[in-house]
DNA sequence: GAGCGCGTTGGTAACGTTATCAATCCTGCC
DNA sequence: GGCAGGATTGATAACGTTACCAACGCGCTC
């Protein structure tokens, strides 16, 4: 059924069926009645896909994240979509698994369906895709991540400020044998970061946590840096690793959802009193933090205003703003609860539970 | 930049230069080079949409759930996402917060877009708006919750037989006074469903629940059904005053993420001991469900596999195949953990928590 | 040497909409 | 009564690709 179709059905030409059923120009009242009639009738839907083959938008948006099972993602998915549905625009979703060729195949298919604009939290560390897609007449936006050298607006937070504020109340509390737990991916050993692994958010908050000791005059030590990778398992065997070596740290901060998590078994596991034995901050609030005993203190951040705002963003560029590309900074806020206590009197010696294969 | 562009360029007929780019039909050896060559020159990407208009496919696939952010519709999605990408197809996502007029507006919008398949989570009880799709040629799959009536594939659990099952290990272990909590929107009183609430995934799952009931011979009592709405809040205050109740329940069955989130708020405020005072299994594991002391005992569903069946069976439909379309009925498992137990000799006084407004 | 078949090539129609422009109708006014 | 001017109408081009078909050249066979 097309307009030709309820054209002739309606007894019009086929111009004045395609401005009623289109919206646009002028008709009068009782032909708009007529071609409505019949392209009830007859069960007419418009085909979008003709129509944006002349008008040149699809009404779509494109949006890269690593994963949107992960808590993070499916908030700033939630927060675009709602921005994207409310100014008649529907997402399309694509996961990357910190994977940048995942990501630039992703970027390549959305530039082919011609999306309206792109939304992209990217894990790759060059911006040649996006620049093709702005070239190609796609307007991009960064979320969550920050590309530096390249000229698109990007939404983000203060990692490392947060951070550093966060890992103060530790050194302020006594603190001094702090570490930190990413979930990027491990290069040889834990301390360093796999090639291409480096992400900006965990790079930056890394950086927060190293200013925080150095205004507090710790001496930093590359041991107490664990790099875990993406897989909850994988920060609970570093965790266990950690809190039974000599010397272990008095204070964790874990950069991430997934490295919380996994944080959480291994201290469980090891019947670790939480901050008694040890203090923990974890970074993004989540739906589970309230329900541990004690609460889990956080650095929580306004994720859906964030992809929100991404959204709101793109939508003015693809309306035709012109202003210069820039960042856009949100608020974090930290949560105090009940994770975090003094440098205990004594270390009390934990034991790493029996591991069955 | 046009496929005729790029022919000029290159020296070769229009047709001939489609064929090379479009990865179809037949060329030699040098000039699908030249052809090549000069579309990376003059940096030509194909143009989907013109593409979608001929060949009358869009590779792309709408997806309507509740809500991405749910942890379930989120690992859902990924599900669908993953086994669609495989394929080639991208997912085009919509929320419809259990609005059924949402629904509809996305699906509409999907059939308009010319989707290839539609996987939907039906909030709405009728099928109108997915006939409609079916007639326009758009394969249509139901995940999580069955429509009676409607002829469509349907990805689901044995929700009824899970929560049957889950809810005989209470009546087994002694326990009569057995509450379920859901977010399911209520009507006067909570005991009732509010018109057009009826998500068939709850129902079942209350059906479940009397079932296991009836076969321990327990008579039935409505104060101990409790809808309670879809914010975890609401779950709360109604589980606080279930609670505080004269005769309360020994047992709780929570049958999903956010009425089992609320009723955990709501046990923690009233220094309830699991499963001392009260025994609690909840729908749907979580990935913190193992992180609170005692861990929660839950039925636990496959919900990734859910939605890549879901995509599975689209692309099959897509690809012709005609078989009448049946339901699917995928396993749960029931995960013993250790928030229940024996009925409590002496029901010990619970005293809600002084309310702040 | 003519004919046949196959790989290659190019011209052109088609998909279903919106945009453009000219033609027509109607109304109000001088 | 005639005419200006706006509202309404319809024919047709355009978007960029794929589908279709005819034409060409080459090697091979009979």
């Amino acid at each position: 059924m097309t307009i030709p179709d309820v054209a002739r059905h309606a007894g019009v030409g086929q111009a004045t069926a395609a401005r009623v059923l289109g919206g646009y120009g002028s008709a009068s009242a009782a032909t708009r009645e007529r071609v409505l009639a019949a392209a009830a009738e007859l069960g007419y839907s418009t085909n979008a896909v003709a129509r944006s083959m002349i008008s040149g938008r699809t009404d779509t948006l494109g949006v890269v994240v690593a994963d949107v099972e992960n808590a993070y993602f499916a908030r700033a998915v939630r927060g675009i979509a709602d921005v994207a549905a409310k100014a008649g625009l529907q997402a399309i979703l694509a996961n990357s698994d910190e994977d940048s060729e995942k990501e630039k195949a992703a970027v390549q298919l959305f530039i082919e369906r011609r999306v309206d604009g792109l939304v992209v939290a990217p894990a790759a560390t060059d911006d040649e895709h996006l620049a093709r897609a702005v070239s190609a007449g796609i307007p991009v936006v960064l979320l969550d991540r920050v590309l530096t050298g390249a000229a698109l607006d990007t939404v983000v937070v203060d990692n490392r400020g947060a951070v550093k504020a966060a890992v103060t109340r530790f050194t302020e509390a006594g603190h001094t044998r702090i570490a930190v737990i990413t979930s990027a991916m491990p290069g040889d050993d834990g301390t360093r970061l796999a090639p291409g692994a480096d992400i900006w958010t965990t790079t930056e908050r890394v950086a927060g946590y190293r200013q925080a000791l150095r205004a507090a005059g710790i001496p930093r030590s590359a041991e107490l840096i664990r790099h875990t990778g993406y897989e909850r398992a994988w920060a609970r065997s570093a965790v266990l690793e950690l809190m039974t070596s000599r010397d272990r740290p008095t204070a964790l901060f874990t950069t991430d959802n997934v490295a919380t998590l996994g944080t959480l078994d291994a201290l469980l596991d090891l019947d670790a009193r939480i901050p008694d034995d040890v203090s923990v901050i974890g970074f993004d609030d989540a739906e589970w933090t309230t329900l541990i005993r004690p609460r889990l203190s956080v650095v929580s951040q306004p994720v859906q205003e964030l992809g929100g705002l991404a959204a709101d963003i793109l939508i003015r560029r693809i309306s035709g703003a012109a202003a210069r590309p820039r960042r856009h900074t949100l608020n974090t806020t930290y949560i105090a609860r009940e994770s975090t206590g003094p440098v205990p009197a004594r270390t009390r010696r934990l034991r790493a539970p029996a591991e069955c294969p």
